[in-house]
DNA sequence: TTATATTGTCTCATTATGGAACAATAATAA
DNA sequence: TTATTATTGTTCCATAATGAGACAATATAA
C-alpha cells in the first residue's frame, strides 16, 4: 500500500502503468436480504465513485483486476467477470477528479495523467460480505457498502456501469441456472436455508419467484447437499440447511 | 482512405489515436450454408489476422468500431456487439507485426507505436455477405472470407478472439430466441425459406435442430411474415418464403 | 405417369411449469 | 399445558412446452 500511495501523488506521469486504460469494479455483496455494492467516498466534495484501478505495464489485464480487487476488499479467489469496456468521450471530464485532487491538497496540471481521457474495463465481482475488509484507495476517504436501491449519483458514467453490471449479472444467472451454482456461495453463509437462497435470487433478479417451483428446480440441479442440522429461530417449522456440493 | 494510409507509415508516434488501445473484429457472414469470417492476409509472411483498428482521441469507442467496420466492409448500420477486452501480456509480441512491416519495406524502430503493447477490445458483427466489399487495411494485401472450420493459424491471440466471439454469439442466440430476431436478417436473403433459417441456426450453434420443433417455435414468435410467393428449384414440394417483420 | 425428396402440419408421449393445497412443526400466546 | 401462528417440505393437478415421429401434399426428375 505504501508503494500504491506514491503513484497518485509523486508520479505525475503515471509511469509503470498503461496510459489511458482504467478498470472499474462493481463489487456485489449480500447482507440482510439486500444487494449492496462498494463505493468510494470523497470527503468535502460530495462525490462518489466505483472502486477502480490501473494496469501495470507488465501485468495481464485480468491479473490487474484481481490485484485491485484484493487491494479494495482484502479477498482473493473471487468470482470476477469482465462485462464491458466503457469508452465514450463523455467519460472525459476533468472536473470531478480535479475537485477530488484539490480537496486532497494537490494542484494537478491540465496534463496530469489522471486528468487525461481513460477507457475503462468494467468488472463485477460477487464477494463474501462478512469477510470483506473494505479499503479506500489513496485518493478516497472511505470505502462503504451502499444498498443498490439507494445509490447516490456517481462520478462520470459510473451509474451506467452499475446498471450494465447488474444487467449482465442477471443474464448470467439465467444462463448459469443449469450449471454449477457455486457463484452464489460467497454471497451466503456456509450453510443456508432454501428460503435464503431464494431470497438471493429474488434480490438479484428483482422479482418474486414461486416457492415450490424454486425448490423443485434447485433440488433437481444436484448442486445442493442437505444437512441434517436444522436452523432454529422462527415461530414455525425449522427449515433444512444446505451446502453447495463442491467439485461436481 | 488517403488519410488512412498515412497513419501507419508517416506517423511513427500514432498521433491522434489513443495509445495502447486497439480493436479487433470478428466479422461473420453466411454463404452456402457456411459461417465465414473476414481475415486479413499478408503476402510473403504467411501471416493472417483479424481486421482491426484504433480509436481516435476525439471519438467514442463504439463509434470507432462502427467506423472501422465500415472501412473494412463498406457497410453501415450493422449488428455490432462488443464482447470482450483482451489484455494478456502474451499479446505483446513484436515479431509478427515487425515481420509484416518489414515485408512492406518499412524498418520500424523498437519503440514504434505499433510495436508497443496493445489492449484490444473485441467486437463481432453479423453482416450481409452479398453486400460486403471486403477491403484490406493499408498494411494488408488482402481481405478474404474464410470458412470458420478452415481458419488458418492467426497472429497473436486472434484464434482465441474468434473462439470467444463464437461462444458469445451462441449464448446470445439462445437468449435472443424470445426477442426480435432481426439479427439474422443481414445473414440471409430478403426472403428465405424456413429450411434456410434453420440451417443458419444450426450452423451458428454447431448442432442439428429438430425440424418440426424449429418451425413451431419460429412461427410462434410472430416475427416472420409468410409470403404468398413460393420458391422453386428442388424436386419436392415448394417451401414458403418468409420475411422478418420489421418494426414489431 | 411414377418416383423421390422435402415440406407443412398433426399427433401423442414425455417433461416442465404455474398455482395451489396440505400436513408438519418450532416458537409464541393463551 | 394447549392452542395459535407462521413457515416449511411435499404433493397434486391443470396447463404449457418439448421430443420424436407420422402423414399427406407436391415440385421436379426419371
Amino acid at each position: 500500500m505504501s508503494g500504491n500511495e506514491s503513484r497518485f501523488e509523486q508520479n505525475s506521469e503515471g509511469a509503470g502503468y498503461l496510459p489511458g486504460l482504467a478498470m472499474d469494479f462493481v463489487i456485489f455483496g449480500f447482507d440482510q436480504d439486500q444487494l449492496k455494492i462498494l463505493l468510494l467516498e470523497y470527503r468535502n466534495t460530495n462525490l462518489f465513485a466505483l472502486p477502480g484501478g490501473f494496469v501495470k505495464e507488465n501485468e495481464n489485464l485480468n491479473d490487474a483486476a484481481r490485484r485491485v480487487l484484493g487491494e479494495r476488499t482484502g479477498l482473493a479467489d473471487i468470482y470476477l467477470d469482465q462485462f464491458y469496456t466503457f469508452g465514450d468521450l463523455s467519460r472525459y471530464d476533468q472536473e470531478p477528479l480535479r475537485t477530488i485532487m484539490q480537496a486532497k491538497g494537490m494542484d494537478p496540471k491540465d496534463d496530469h495523467w489522471l486528468l487525461r481521457r481513460f477507457v475503462s474495463v468494467g468488472y463485477y465481482a460477487l464477494i463474501d460480505f462478512r469477510r470483506a475488509a473494505p479499503t479506500p484507495d489513496p485518493l478516497s476517504d472511505n470505502c462503504v457498502w451502499y444498498t443498490l436501491e439507494n445509490l447516490p449519483a456517481l462520478m462520470l458514467d459510473h451509474n451506467d456501469i452499475v446498471k450494465k453490471a447488474l444487467e449482465t449479472l442477471r443474464a448470467n444467472l439465467d444462463r448459469k441456472l443449469g450449471g454449477n451454482e457455486s457463484w452464489a456461495a460467497p454471497l451466503l453463509a456456509k450453510a443456508f436455508t432454501m428460503g435464503e437462497l431464494q431470497k438471493l435470487y429474488e434480490t438479484i433478479l428483482g422479482q418474486k419467484l414461486r416457492r415450490s417451483g424454486f425448490q423443485r428446480k434447485m433440488l433437481g440441479l444436484d448442486i445442493l447437499e442437505r444437512l441434517e442440522k436444522q436452523y432454529s429461530g422462527g415461530a414455525h417449522k425449522a427449515p433444512y440447511l444446505y451446502q453447495f456440493i463442491i467439485d461436481k
